[in-house]
DNA sequence: CTTGCACAGCAAGGCGCTGA
DNA sequence: TCAGCGCCTTGCTGTGCAAG
């Protein structure tokens, strides 16, 4: 426990504090849990002192300290705050006061700290406990811990159980004081991997206990403090060694500049050292005789510490989430604290279950700790608050998988859930669609089930604040896009939890077959068992989804094959091994061959022949005619169209195809990299008309007019008729695109191959 | 009953586009 | 021009279920 150092920590948290908030209380409660905190911090301090005892971490007592004092301010400004109690009748008086060291806050602070100083050293800060010795004749008479840095310990007694004090030092000096770092002895200590392995409170416990424990013979000493010893730091750090306090030269390095400092922290904050570390200490000469030394005046050393392992914040709030299964998570909102370069500001800490058995609410303490890569974990409640209001959960019994299909007031939070479920990827794949733009149709009104936005028209999005008329259109089109989408995915978005391969391998196409399906059908597929099996039965015979159900029906939902006769390639490996009706026609392979070729029901082999091109590698989609989406499309913008189609090849004889670059982000796919503006855009493709309706293949025959955003995979008219049929000459195009293509079925144009990359690109 | 797997949910942050 | 948003990534925890 670092009470030795409370003063220093008071800068250091000075900052923090000022940002912190006030806790709104009435004053008798603030009173209760100041008078609370008070005592259970001089409990601490009491076994501490009486018993060498650390019931608590340093960190864990360090933040508390700071939050009651934080309180103080708030409540009761003006009178002092909370001090660290010492022993008063055991302070014995340091010949040479500790002055503490001032905590700089990163490398610019560091190099602020630098500007003017010259003869710098820079030291690992050894976690240990912080002492003086005095030597009276070369004969070591006093041993004195740092207490508030004027009055310590005497622990005389206890030096001469440690091998690593020497009793005698050769000099003819009337009286040396050093001042140094008790720690706790290792081998190969790692920093950044061991932590601080709470050696400095072992030392501490130690030291303080009346009896002589065999961990005095572990502890090891750095001097780093030589008050009135030479002025020149190699002279220092040679004749300590003499005496027999080599650490010191061992662990001392001369610095210039704020790089060299931040190399030396990084290189000790990795490296195997026999000691704990919190981070590096920088030493200037000291600018007075130690006679003149003052707590909390030093400002010839600076400490800039390593960020701790654990961190510290107050919770804020307790919320609650719906998913879009039903399940509640529960996430605290935390006062921002920092851990490493990264700020934590909610922490998800699962079930209601776990946080009940936390007993964690709005006023509590947390420590945190940053796992993996970065994701925040509570690791433990250090302070509760007195009172205690728990905010109610939502009743879990009344979210479920098939709740909250329409909208409520009380089913808005796992509505949006399930809303930004089915807008992913992996189900519906809707482009523009996130929690955020679900959650302004929902409060312009605009949805009353989950799929009431099948039915919305462009106007009705645009009249949701926040979503512009082109945004809008935008939306209308990958909304339109998601009729084109299988029966599994269908599936998916209703929330059935079925397992990705049994959804993978279901080989209904239609709805009524699914509803006909019995428990030991459902059980045939991979994944399913006999409980879930019966919950998929009871799931599709509850009224909300049959409901759900007989609209998507209503609606044409899924398309029958005969309207829309497509394939769909996709990179997703695993979705296209499990794909139950592989057709295994895949186009044949060159170059990349991780897109693959999938068909849907009702696709046929001579659609798909002409595409069938040299390096035609992507996913593919064929629109037997382009009056489905597009033709909806086209048909709302007559006006804009018309006129334009007289050299169009119209959609009986021309070809066009989108393509669109799956991978992207993946950046050593170079051929995608040529085509400007090509992550997440589609591209138009225009395949020059062949008079004479040549089907075949052809290579190079195409022209990237303009890049179209992921909603309007839609091939538009519009980008057909701007560069129509009048443009039928070759321009050679020769390497592989792999990407998206939406094409028509062959049979009714010209041949389609995308032999080639796309770097022809036309902004429109 | 235990084990292992899949999934849901969450965080932060980077990148790049959108729209005011 | 720039704030805000959408999309994407990584990877951890908790939960529930299938399978052994």
């Amino acid at each position: 426990m670092k009470r030795w150092l409370w003063l220093g920590l008071c800068l250091l948290n000075a900052e923090s504090r000022g940002k912190a908030l006030c806790p709104v209380w009435s004053p008798v409660r603030a009173q209760q849990e100041i008078t609370r905190l008070q005592e259970q911090l001089r409990h601490w301090d009491n076994v501490y002192y009486q018993q060498g005892a650390s019931p608590v971490s340093d960190d864990d007592y360090d933040s508390l300290l700071s939050r009651l004092q934080q309180w103080q301010r708030c409540f009761v400004p003006g009178e002092p705050v909370h001090e660290t109690a010492l022993p008063a009748s055991r302070g014995a008086p340091h010949p040479v006061a500790h002055t503490g060291v001032r905590k700089l806050r990163d490398r610019l602070a560091v190099a602020y700290w630098m500007q003017h100083k010259s003869a710098l050293w820079v030291q690992p800060k050894v976690d240990g406990v912080a002492v003086t010795l005095l030597y009276r004749h070369g004969r070591l008479t006093s041993l004195i811990s740092r207490g508030d840095g004027v009055r310590g310990e005497e622990w005389r007694d206890k030096a001469a159980h440690i091998p690593a004090i020497p009793q005698r030092i050769e000099t003819s000096l009337a009286e040396v004081v050093l001042q140094g770092e008790l720690f706790l002895q290792m081998t190969g200590h790692q920093q950044a991997r061991d932590g601080g392995a709470n050696a400095r409170a072992q030392v501490a416990g130690a030291m303080m206990r009346r009896e002589i424990g065999p961990l005095l013979k572990r502890t090891g000493l750095f001097i780093w403090a030589w008050p009135d010893g030479p002025p020149e730091m190699t002279e220092k750090l040679t004749q300590l060694s003499r005496w027999g306090f080599d650490l010191a030269r061992q662990w001392s390095q001369p610095v210039s500049d704020e790089e060299q400092v931040a190399a030396w922290r990084e290189r000790w904050f990795r490296a195997a050292l026999p000691f704990a570390t919190d981070g590096v200490v920088i030493h200037a000469a000291p600018s007075a005789a130690g006679r003149d030394w003052q707590p909390g005046q030093g400002s010839w050393s600076a400490a800039w510490k390593y960020q701790p392992a654990e961190v510290s914040s107050e919770v804020r709030a307790v919320t609650f989430s719906v998913g879009r299964t039903g399940k509640v998570a529960v996430v605290l909102n935390l006062q921002p604290v920092q851990a490493e370069d990264k700020t934590i500001r909610r922490i998800s800490i699962g079930s209601v279950a776990r946080w009940r058995a936390l007993d964690v609410i709005a006023g509590d303490q947390v420590t945190l700790t940053l796992a993996g890569l970065g994701i925040p974990r509570l690791e433990r409640v250090i302070w509760r608050v007195a009172e205690r209001h728990y905010p109610e959960p939502p009743a879990s019994d009344d979210f479920h998988a098939t709740s909250c299909l329409h909208i409520t007031p009380a089913c808005r939070a796992q509505f949006l859930s399930r809303l930004s479920g089915l807008s992913q990827k992996t189900v519906l794949d809707i482009a523009g669609m996130q929690r955020s733009s679900w959650q302004r149709l929902v409060q312009h009104g605009a949805l009353t089930h989950l799929f009431s936005w099948l039915t919305l028209t462009p106007e009705q999005i645009a009249a949701a604040e926040g979503i512009s008329p082109a945004r809008a259109q935008r939306i209308w089109l990958s909304f339109r896009l998601t009729r084109q989408q299988p029966l599994r995915r269908w599936i998916a978005a209703l929330g059935l939890p079925l397992p990705r391969q049994a959804l993978a391998s279901l080989p209904d196409t239609q709805w009524e077959a699914l509803l006909a399906r019995t428990g030991a059908d459902w059980q045939q597929l991979p994944g399913v068992g006999d409980v879930l099996a019966q919950r998929l039965v009871t799931m599709l015979q509850t009224p909300q989804l049959r409901e759900l159900i007989a609209f998507l029906q209503q609606q044409g939902i899924p398309a029958a094959p005969s309207v829309f006769r497509m394939g769909i390639v996709e990179d997703r490996q695993a979705e296209t091994e499990t794909q139950g009706e592989q057709a295994g026609s895949k186009t044949e392979q060159q170059g990349d061959n991780d897109h693959r070729f999938m068909r849907q029901r009702g696709f046929q082999q001579q659609d798909i022949d002409p595409a069938r091109c040299e390096g035609d590698t992507g996913i593919q989609l064929f629109l037997e005619h382009q009056r489905n989406a597009v033709a909806e499309h086209i048909a709302q913008h007559a006006a804009k169209y018309a006129g334009d189609d007289r050299s169009n090849c119209g959609d009986d004889r021309c070809v066009a195809g989108i393509q669109r670059d799956l991978r992207t982000n993946n950046r050593e796919h170079h051929q995608a990299q040529r085509i400007k503006y090509q992550k997440h855009f589609a591209q138009v493709i225009h395949q020059r008309c062949n008079k004479s309706g040549d089907h075949r293949c052809r290579r190079n025959n195409h022209d990237v007019l303009r890049m179209l955003y992921p909603a309007e995979r839609v091939v538009t008219q519009q980008n057909i008729a701007h560069r129509a049929a009048s443009d039928c000459g070759d321009r050679s195009d020769d390497n592989n695109a792999k990407q998206i293509h939406f094409a028509p079925a062959c049979s009714q144009c010209a041949g389609h191959r995308f032999s080639g990359n796309a770097d022809k690109v036309e902004n429109s």
